[in-house]
DNA sequence: CTGAAAGCGCTAACAT
DNA sequence: ATGTTAGCGCTTTCAG
């Protein structure tokens, strides 16, 4: 393990140079450099980023707080971000709330601490308050789920929109009895694909029944298949089910398949978010494509840019209907 | 940003005094380390990991090496690293390789840079010669996938066992014509697994057929239904389908419901790693479970220890057949 | 084109 | 119980 103080004794030249050298400098004339590339070689040398980190203020590294990683949606995005980061010298450290405030703290203390330069998050259940404060002195972007106003820039899709779209399909195909699974309605995308159905339920003239519209604490597979249970116990059984993640969706089909009932005869079933396992369902869920992979890498641009000290301009991106056998 | 500096002036000590107190040493006196604890409220004083990172020489980071985040089974693998890690203040940092060298080699730096203390590796695919050269000066641990007599501790399941198991489980169903999707048999775990199917096939007088067994270049749902559509097309088509991990799994139950063909009657399906998805499918998938959450626990537990400079020792863990409606 | 030297923020050995 | 001081490995002015 040498230091650059024994790579320049053995080059016969400062550490001022290697340090140039090691840095791709062009000051250095080409005789030197090769006498410390080899001097390098001969010692195995690395670079300390524990020197460099403290000499430059920062620690090249990229917080990405995310509820859980179980949710396959958030695979793609960070797939994104983790393109960006690394082809820019960054890492990314990921970090799972579980909707746990202490966890979260502990993260957030990270940045604090300087062993983060920046956060990108894609939490809903995050502690905006706490986040805002800490957006003052330190770089931080918001990604899928955001907040109005707040300052921090943010990257998301037209949750409205596309909420909207995928309950007016279900309209189109003569559905008017249609449920809605939901989560905590504390989160704005919940709040927000709730309007973009409700406006297209009113936009044709069909009035809204609170009893179809359900909540569930959290997004997970059990979780819709609880509230489909509930559903198929109501009285004016609806028809069509939106839900407003695969996850959500998949639980809920697995309920309605075990009771022998048949998607999309019996019920139709829309989902959100195209995830990978939305396909192999049986039989495939009609979804909302969001571009994940996309949003990824630009909350790292973002991100990245804000680092340096750049202003960023928040972006709303594209949906899509993906219509497949479930509806 | 205040520096100890400040906090130690502010409060009339030296910053070995205010270091003590940041560190929990019981050495100061009440008095003391009120005024400090005083000064670092009012300055909103939170220490540089930088410059304690420097100065300990360490990183506080563990790199854990996974071939790619989109396998559920590393989920709770993950979270067991986490919790413990966490509980140790370390933090982990999540590296998908995709079986690119390159990747892998931007990973690796890491460590050499003293970006991070140790490695979990999970990657199959992972280059044994340089981890081997890398565990000669840093900690290093592999966790499922391992490699005999490398001086590397591993913590893993008894893949041979485990496969025997579950072909066991298939030929007391009365089945003989069984076909088995593996991986590539480059990994070990592949070999394993396969040769656990060939011991149970063996000792049940079944003779091998080797047009029943298909290797898939890696793991994902799209490789299972290729699979699979390569075993329905089989002159005399088996009758259950041994997959070494759920994700082909659900995929070959994918192709063979779209064909109309019906599970556990028309074939039987054998899936590994009982991820979440493998109990929501239709039917629901017989699979083996792995206790992936201890398993994180005790990679993590093992490499911490290894960085301390301890003596670590391997750990071969249980597994369990869990029968549901696909056989 | 190169070197000397300061210093990033912290810990810990040593002294008192 | 507390302070003084060296130094972890590096980058970066400033001089020459």
């Amino acid at each position: 393990m040498a230091n650059i103080q024994q790579v320049a004794s053995l080059a016969g030249v400062s550490v001022a140079t290697v340090s140039r050298v090691v840095n791709g400098q062009l000051t250095v004339s080409p005789k030197t450099r090769i006498k410390v590339e080899q001097a390098i070689k001969k010692l195995n040398y690395e670079p300390s980023m524990l020197g460099r980190n403290l000499r430059t203020s920062e620690s090249r590294i990229l917080l990405v707080l995310i509820p859980t990683i179980s949710n396959p949606f958030y695979l793609e995005i960070i797939r994104g971000i983790e393109d960006i980061a690394i082809s820019q010298d960054y890492n990314i450290l990921l970090c799972q709330t579980d909707s746990n405030p202490e966890r979260e703290n502990t993260y957030f203390n990270l940045v604090r601490k300087k062993m983060a330069d920046g956060i990108i998050s894609m939490d809903p259940a995050v502690n905006i308050e706490t986040l805002v404060s800490l957006s003052e002195n330190h770089a931080i972007i918001q990604c899928s789920e955001y907040t109005i106003d707040s300052g921090i820039p943010f990257v998301t899709i037209d949750n409205e929109g596309a909420s909207f779209r995928a309950v007016k399909h279900l309209i189109k195909l003569g559905h008017n009895k249609i449920a809605l699974i939901n989560t905590d309605e504390k989160y704005l995308y919940a709040r927000q694909r709730q309007m973009g159905y409700q406006k297209a339920l009113e936009e044709h003239g069909i009035s809204i029944n609170q009893d179809y519209i359900f909540h569930t604490k959290q997004i997970g597979l059990e979780y819709g298949q609880q509230a489909m249970k509930k559903i198929l116990n109501l009285e004016k059984r609806p028809t069509a089910v939106f839900a407003v993640s695969d996850l959500l969706a998949i639980g809920a089909l697995k309920e309605i398949n075990s009771l022998g009932l048949k998607v999309p005869n019996d019920i139709a079933l829309v989902g959100f978010d195209q995830i990978d396992f939305s396909n192999m369902t049986n039989p495939t869920l009609t979804t909302i494509a969001q571009p994940m992979y996309k949003m990824g890498t630009l909350a790292a641009k973002m991100l990245i840019n804000k680092i340096k000290g750049e202003k960023v301009e928040s972006i709303i991106l594209d949906h899509e209907l993906v219509i497949r056998e479930s509806t």
